[in-house]
DNA sequence: TGCAAACCATAAC
DNA sequence: GTTATGGTTTGCA
């Protein structure tokens, strides 16, 4: 069984699935409605779910762990995410991910050299990823360092990204699980962008 | 710059 | 099995 939760911070809404000790998606937005649906949707189709109007304690640490990445702040992260559902190289791609600290972007095609297939398929898992913002999507963006998409809306990716400035100057190399991979200072993504938003 | 072609894992048929 | 689908990238004019 799975415990549906959502909760709204400053008119921003939130979404938790949790089940098995587990993680099973998270996610936010603009209205209650859209945060669960996607949420639902990310869900197994085998297994059952219950809706709750009021988080566990539990569910209420984690709402705030969201908040806190939300917001910017560095968090350190202590929760098990149920990923093993998911296809290998997709795990590949969410854990590679999930190494890009807060302050840097890197590029789908970044990602793609370092743990193999290609980055429309980064992409695609980018799209797709049911996790958000704890896997940060958002600080993948294109080649050029441009933004690239995102499901909430690219102000909301220049937003999120602008809350991670942390002042880094030069590039750099993250290594995970012996993949190499290439990292930008955000600031290099969000200067092009500055002036449109 | 701008466009076309290559790219590649997934999900849906 | 096959095909359609991208939050892309690269090369070439």
């Amino acid at each position: 069984m799975i415990q549906v939760y959502s909760r709204n911070f400053n008119d921003l809404w939130f979404g938790l699935a949790i089940g098995n000790q587990q993680v099973y998606g998270t996610s936010f937005g603009e209205s209650e409605q859209k945060v669960l649906g996607s949420l639902l949707n990310s869900l197994p189709f085998n297994v059952s779910f219950q809706v709750f109007s009021e988080p566990s304690a539990y569910a209420k640490d984690l709402f705030a762990f969201l908040a806190d990445i939300y917001e910017g702040k560095n968090v350190n992260f202590n929760f098990p995410l149920s990923i093993e559902r998911l296809p290998a190289y997709t795990q590949r791609v969410l854990n590679a991910t999930m190494a890009i600290p807060v302050g840097y972007v890197t590029s789908y095609g970044s990602i793609a050299k370092a743990v193999g297939g290609g980055p429309r398929a980064v992409g695609n898992i980018m799209a797709n990823n049911t996790f958000a913002p704890i896997v940060p999507c958002h600080r993948v963006v294109k080649s050029d360092l441009m933004l690239g998409g995102y499901g909430g809306g690219l102000k909301v990716k220049y937003q999120l990204l602008s809350r991670e400035r942390r002042g880094y100057a030069s590039d750099d190399i993250i290594e995970v699980d012996s993949w190499k991979m290439h990292v930008f200072p955000v600031e290099f993504a969000l200067k092009k962008f500055d002036s449109f938003f």
